[in-house]
DNA sequence: AACTATTTATAAGA
DNA sequence: TTCTTATAAATAGTT
């Protein structure tokens, strides 16, 4: 729209693409808006300037929050996802309770896997040949412990973010509410609210946070299963 | 762009803001492709249909994707994060750098460790007692290696909590300093900005951050150290 | 879903 | 850069 067509490819002349990103870019975060207000719908848009310094422009309708869209969409990614493993037969547990006790029990295997592949079940004397396969079945078993507390680390930093995330919403959104003059006193005072924590405060101080909330689960010091 | 001026409130009537929907939708959706490929930038549209069974419409520029693009709006979000903190004197992560040097220098030191008690350094018959020793040494090693993760997981759980204590300390504060009314409203806006934390909604697609920010260090898989 | 009368967006020029 | 203007595109209301 305009003098001429134009054709769809990356236009080469610097200037005039620069000019025609920042005459679109506004134009697109203008109809975003107005189809969010028009029809009353979520959506999110963002765009990244890379020739400016990496800059960012984004709009986020106003009923929500840039966090709850990406866990929105990440919720509906997911269960495609989940659903589609289903469908291969590998059955991805639903409900979080029961996947924990599901890791619980295999963490359980597993220490009774390294206490009898290590100790107990072996012969006196061991080939060369038993001694290898000893060791692949010992190199296994460390993976499998591995693989279970990345999941685990995995799971626990999730959630922590998604806190993270709630947080920052809630603060800008404080922030918003209360203008430019009270956020420039609000920065200034939490600074005295909060000085200077260490850089790694962490003797056993550590915020507590409900094991429900967080599902903090340790591995380690380790509970044995009664045998 | 039609017979007649169109109001920017929300459309009442259901069949036209039905109508209307799917014209600026596919509008809006055509336009971002033409901006990416126009001027050659990353950008994402992300459009929530609550009406019909919450589907939803997304766009991504083809050189990227969504997860990369939640990538790097986290990544600068947390930029301006840390820069706001740093100005208040909170100065986050001093040696932290130091810290994760070492902590890869001993994460390779243990791999070595493993490769060499596991394997090469064996000798072809083992007696009983050697078998033990090779136990306990791999039990040894197992041992490093766990207090190794736990240590990570520790400090990466420390760097998010302590995020988490910020923003919580930032949040009360400002809360207090809006008084009783800007609280109510806060908090009732809040919660809904962050309905119902669901348990647990992160597969595998996990929100990757940069090394150098959140100090995510990756055990596995492993780089192999160059013996 | 197709069709226009209009409004809007914007490419090129100043 | 910003403004102007001719023209292409989008779309509101209609069928």
């Amino acid at each position: 729209m305009g003098r001429g067509r134009t054709e769809m490819k990356r236009i080469h002349n610097d200037v005039s693409r620069r000019a025609t990103f920042g005459k679109r870019r506004r134009g697109l975060l203008k109809k975003a808006g107005e189809l969010a207000v028009l029809c009353g719908v979520d959506l999110g848009l963002l765009v990244f300037d890379d020739g400016g310094a990496g800059k960012l422009f984004d709009y986020c309708s106003p009923s929500t929050s840039w966090s709850e869209l990406i866990e929105r969409y990440e919720s509906i990614t997911n269960h495609k996802f989940q659903f589609q493993f289903q469908f291969q037969g590998i059955d991805h547990d639903d409900d979080d309770q029961q996947q924990l006790a599901d890791l619980r029990r295999e963490r359980d295997r597993l220490e009774a896997s390294v206490r009898r592949q290590t100790g107990e079940d072996l012969p006196f004397a061991a080939t060369a040949a038993e001694l290898d396969d000893l060791e692949q079945r010992l190199e296994c078993v460390l993976g499998e412990v591995r693989e279970m507390k990345d999941k685990l680390l995995e799971q626990q930093l999730a959630e922590s973010y998604h806190k993270v995330r709630i947080l920052q919403d809630q603060n800008s959104f404080l922030r918003r509410l209360m203008g430019e003059e009270g956020q420039q006193r609000a920065a200034v005072e939490a600074s005295s609210v909060a000085p200077k924590l260490p850089a790694m405060a962490f003797g056993g101080s550590f915020p507590e946070v409900e094991e429900e909330e967080l599902t903090t689960l340790r591995l380690w010091p380790r509970q044995l299963p009664d045998v």
